[in-house]
DNA sequence: AGCACGCCGACT
DNA sequence: GTCGGCGTGCTC
């Protein structure tokens, strides 16, 4: 309290060590002794063992009244390493986004608040800071951040005009901060709306945050923004960066220099002292929940983290999820439509292909194999081809194909680590297992029964790629997919030579889907959708719904040759429910029959649930420690209304010789499921101690899959 | 999580 | 005789 008396001031401190540890156990916060007293949100250096972590000075939490007479033992506190003072505090509403995200995702408070600073932050020392700092003031253009010299701020030139239902959308947003879905299809100027808005944010002085959902799609918007905005600081954060980059990108946010940022989930984190409006690009995009670690939603923080500020919060997507529609038949969000196409475009016309009706494939390709693409289809590509059209083939599934198979014994390219077939890619003459890694030369006969016939079973876009150049003989094929985009910059190499016209067919998975202008595009076809429509996971129809769309949005961007684009669906269920919205591009329908269902079932949005996981060399083992985990957790008072369902693997049951059992806990109440997983994860510490076969167990709040 | 201490097998 | 395996325990 009064450093002049000599007596060293107590602060407590975020570090850096996860919650498991059971490190200052209620809080997770540890306490120090300090020369002079430190302001919550300042970055210290502490000892912790025999060893000096990074923390961050916490909010002292409000201290139990000791019993009138009793003296509490403490412990003897030892006193904070180094003091890193050159930079502006965390601020208040930064530490209650952490404390929140915390506490709802169930992690340690300082494991995630040091997680999400950039990591150099995290090593480096107070005179190292101070440097980095005086030349954030230097303008150097080629030290990453966009700043164009020259122009001035203020004037943000606007050069199109809007439509009216982009100025309808812009006049509604302004007009509260409730949280808006710009609800658009592909092509009908979200961007341009995002633009408006950041404009007026800006013309306010305020920042603003932006976040798509891969890194992929950063630098296309990151052109347009410092298109439209010269003279404005733009830092972006995502984990392509450098680690320098990173740091600069950080403290150009943190400082409040930079006007403009735009990120991946990671962004939401971002230290923004001037916070003024967020924009979400594709909410419903699955890229935003982390997956590993502290499993957050950034989508969802993004919209409490505007609630807390009181700023507005734009959530823009084609087909929002169905959590945020849901909440916006709730009237609990706004949708600001644009239901039409710029110019004037049509979506392009869906046709359903049924594949159970055609006659026997005439024409054999490579291998042998049937054509996998309808007579009717190969003729509209031949069409596209002759008008100097490009086409696109979506397959999502990498690799030649996706298991190889002996005719004679039933052999099949199972993984011996995992419990999943190892894929056959042909360039490279592999077996590769697209979970553990393992690649091995692809056996020449049989390893079970020494037969050489042993054949690919399936297909992967390697050979759809293989077989399209058989039957379009002179036309420029390429593939996109995981496997071709591997190297740095290979990816947009790859897109430039789309957009050079150096290609006419394009192969690939879902990477093709997400955002790329193609603006020659005029065919999409999805070779083998169907998959997704019966699979046991609750989610796969939205996601096919989705990535359809999206993929159809791929065709005719360029009004002028919009009426002749088509979308091909080849299907063996051409009368599903899901492919008859598609085809009328009806996502409010699509949205209402799934919802019902979810409703049904008893399924998010009309239920909350958290998964816990555990790994264990034996199953057996996992699934003990979940079943004594559900018993503890029904006996505890505060989980009424909380339910935990028996424990079962999940669809990839083993990874490199590690068996995965999962065990779902759902509730009707949020704040249910809330209070009940904080009284009873604390005490799977102890309880994982009498478990010795359970190699690491983890609990995602929200889950994406179950 | 780190990083100790602490007791049992194959090497300069 | 040591180097080193990872089991158990502690860190304000």
């Amino acid at each position: 309290m009064s450093p002049e008396t000599g007596a060293s001031a107590r602060i407590s401190v975020a570090i850096e060590a996860p919650r498991h540890a059971a490190l200052g156990a209620s809080t997770g916060l540890l306490d120090y002794t300090s020369e002079r007293p430190l302001a919550p949100g300042t970055l210290v250096r502490v000892p912790l063992g025999r060893r000096e972590v990074a923390g961050i000075v916490w909010d002292r939490p409000r201290l139990p009244d000791p019993a009138p007479g009793a003296t509490i033992e403490e412990p003897a506190l030892k006193p904070v390493k180094a003091v890193l003072d050159a930079m502006p505090l965390l601020s208040a509403p930064w530490r209650a986004l952490i404390d929140f995200a915390a506490a709802y995702y169930q992690r340690g408070l300082g494991e995630l608040a040091l997680a999400v600073l950039p990591p150099q932050l995290r090593r480096i020392d107070d005179t190292q800071l101070s440097r980095r700092l005086r030349r954030l003031e230097k303008r150097d253009p080629f030290e990453g951040a966009v700043q164009v010299a020259g122009a001035s701020p203020g004037d943000d030139p606007a050069p199109v005009s809007l439509t009216p239902d982009q100025a309808a959308a812009l006049a509604a947003f302004a007009e509260s901060t409730t949280p808006a879905l710009l609800h658009g299809v592909t092509g009908s100027g979200k961007t341009e709306v995002y633009l408006r808005a950041t404009s007026q944010a800006l013309q306010a002085g305020r920042q603003v945050l932006v976040l798509v959902p891969e890194i992929n799609l950063t630098p296309q918007l990151e052109a347009r923004f410092a298109e439209r905005f010269p003279g404005r600081v733009m830092a972006s954060l995502h984990s392509a960066l450098t680690p320098a980059q990173r740091l600069r990108h950080w403290l150009l946010a943190h400082e409040g220099r930079a006007d403009l940022v735009l990120g991946t989930r990671l962004a939401v984190f971002a230290s923004l002292p001037r916070l003024g409006l967020i924009v979400v690009d594709e909410e419903h995009d699955a890229s935003f929940k982390q997956q590993e670690g502290a499993r957050y939603s950034a989508r969802d923080l993004a919209v409490w983290r505007a609630r807390q500020l009181g700023v507005p919060v734009m959530l823009g997507s084609a087909t929002p999820s169905l959590e945020t529609w849901q909440r916006v038949l709730q009237g609990r969000y706004r949708r600001l439509a644009l239901p039409q196409r710029i110019g004037g475009g049509e979506l392009p016309r869906v046709r359903l292909i049924d594949m159970r009706t055609l006659p026997s494939q005439g024409q054999p390709a490579a291998g042998g194999d049937a054509m996998p693409l309808a007579p009717p289809l190969l003729v509209a590509l031949r069409e596209r081809l002759q008008r100097g059209e490009q086409s696109l083939l979506l397959l999502n599934r990498r690799g030649y194909a996706p298991v190889l198979h002996c005719s004679a014994c039933g052999w099949k390219s199972g993984c011996p680590h995992c419990s999943a077939w190892r894929v056959f890619h042909k360039a490279d003459r592999t077996l590769r297992c697209h979970h553990c890694g393992l690649a091995e030369r692809v056996p020449r006969a049989c390893p079970e029964c020494g037969n050489l016939d042993i054949s690919p079973l399936g297909r992967g876009t390697e050979k759809l790629e293989e077989q399209l150049a058989a039957v379009l003989p002179g036309a420029r094929i390429a593939r996109i997919d995981a496997d071709s985009t591997r190297g740095v910059g290979e990816l947009e190499r790859q897109l430039a030579a789309v957009h050079d016209g150096e290609v006419d067919v394009l192969v690939g998975t879902q990477i093709l889907a997400k955002g790329h202008d193609f603006r020659r595009v005029t065919l999409v076809a999805a070779v083998n959708p169907d998959g997704a429509l019966f699979t046991s996971d609750f989610r796969a129809p939205e996601r096919l719904f989705a990535l359809l769309m999206q993929a159809a949005g791929r065709a005719g961007r360029d009004a002028a040759q919009s009426a002749g684009s088509e979308m091909w669906i080849q299907t063996t269920s051409p009368k599903h429910a899901l492919y008859a919205a598609l085809a009328r591009h009806d996502y409010e329908a699509f949205a209402q029959a799934q919802l019902d269902e979810r409703r049904a079932a008893g399924l998010p949005p009309f239920a909350h649930l958290a998964l816990v996981r555990a790994e264990a060399r034996e199953a057996a083992a996992a699934t003990a420690f979940l079943r004594e985990a559900a018993a503890d957790l029904q006996a505890l008072e505060v989980a009424a209304g909380v339910r935990a369902y028996p424990p079962v693997p999940p669809a990839l049951s083993r990874v490199a010789d590690v068996e995965r059992v999962q065990m779902l806990v759902e509730s009707a109440s949020r704040p249910a499921l809330q209070r009940a997983l904080a009284a009873w994860l604390p005490g799977l510490v102890a309880l994982r101690g009498r478990h010795k076969g359970v190699i690491r167990w983890a609990v995602d709040v929200d889950p994406l899959s179950i």
